[in-house]
DNA sequence: TTCTGTTTTCATAATGCCTTCATATTTAAG
DNA sequence: CTTAAATATGAAGGCATTATGAAAACAGAA
């Protein structure tokens, strides 16, 4: 029974972290990069809690926030860059029920939203099932069928970035980008070489079994169905 | 039955000029000051065009656009306050049918509306909410009647440009030039031979119904009232 | 420094999509 | 009905893309 929540946020890394965060302390949580499918999925799903960046590229985070507050009495954290000029929105002006300024604990996050909880009738409720990959990412390690791999760093990252969205093509500029710290430097067949290892160490742990996905002139993703 | 006009701007001065010029003419009008509005209204009425302020306070239009084009396929004109830069980007890559530069009066805009109606099929200004085509763009995959194709590159980016703008006439050149990332280098039948192979997939799906239309001498399109 | 494991590069092989072409079929016009 | 133009289709070769192994370059630790 994990309560859900929705994280409303464009940069991937952060969402990575919260994320991770939030899932290790037992939540579920659904993430979106855009601000205009905040409402359609609020018509759709019970959400206990929303996680809003102000700093979207599509929507304002104030006036989404006052759009969703006409409707729902989902309680509501915003993520913001600056935390001077929010002190005084905060609370019955906007109808945000705390905030977090960037660059935040992610530790630091999740004991907010469990404040906040801990303040708010509960309502919703949903079920997951368990993983075939788990990400270990204190320990930096990830298991595939409870068995641990042993993988170097970028191999790690690769193969998290495609964990934490199962099905998503990611391009090899895409992954560079994404990874790598100077993205431009180096090019060529690099990620192919790196995805060839990652595919080697599953096969050890399961030969008949092809996780990792080539999508010709695309990129690569993660199989969803295993 | 008066066509319903969604009307999307924050000055009530404009709105009451777009109101009455369009009221006048026989259309039924319907109007919020805020983007995020737009998506959730969408989902329940059916609505046959859209005038969307670009200026709005809460969303930027053309991301709005974008999450309109990528559920629904009814027309968009756009208001905006300067024209210069936005010639470009109406059309395919953002899917605005037309534009209106402010100030502009309300008879032009009216006629505007009805040109825009006139070259869109009825079918089409009505919800495609039933969704038979699904987009996922991470994912880099089509389902349709919510079955998932597998398709390759190309067969995926034209299928996707047709499910874009339902109905909407693309020639082999547009394609080309829309598509391929060297659009001189090959011509002769090769957009044909895609067609053919996604005409084929989509037959897997469902034998009876051909939703790619052939325009001879013109071009191909997508079935609108599917 | 030297050693060790990782990352990148490179060359070559393998794969499968894309294009082309030849032929059949359809459509529209005369 | 005949004819020409446009499109549909099947098959095959070419070519772009990816896979792979090995070696070089690199970084970190002892």
């Amino acid at each position: 029974m994990k309560q859900k929540i929705l994280i409303v946020e464009d940069e991937s890394a952060i969402v990575d972290t919260i994320q991770y965060a939030l899932e290790t302390d037992g939540f579920e949580t659904i993430w979106v990069s855009s601000g205009l499918e905040v409402l359609p999925i609020l018509s759709i799903q019970a959400i206990d809690l929303i996680i809003l960046d102000i700093g979207l590229p599509d929507v304002h985070g104030f006036e989404l926030c006052k759009s969703i507050r006409k409707l729902y009495a989902v309680p509501i954290i915003f993520l913001t860059a600056r935390g001077d000029e929010i002190d005084r929105v905060v609370g019955l002006e906007i109808g945000a029920d705390d905030y977090v300024t960037k660059p935040f604990s992610p530790r630091e996050l999740s004991a907010r939203v469990k404040a906040v909880l801990r303040r708010t009738p509960k309502q919703s409720a949903r079920i997951s099932s368990d993983k075939i990959f788990q990400i270990d990412e204190h320990k930096c390690q990830i298991a595939y069928y409870a068995k641990i791999l042993e993988l170097s760093r970028y191999e790690y990252k690769i193969l998290k970035t495609f964990i934490r969205r199962p099905g998503y093509v990611f391009s090899r500029e895409q992954l560079m980008e994404h990874i790598w710290d100077v993205p431009e430097s180096s090019m060529d067949r690099t990620v192919d070489a790196h995805i060839k290892n990652i595919r080697n160490k599953l096969k050890t742990v399961k030969p008949d079994v092809e996780p990792i996905v080539t999508n010709r002139g695309l990129g690569y993703s993660l199989k969803e169905d295993l």
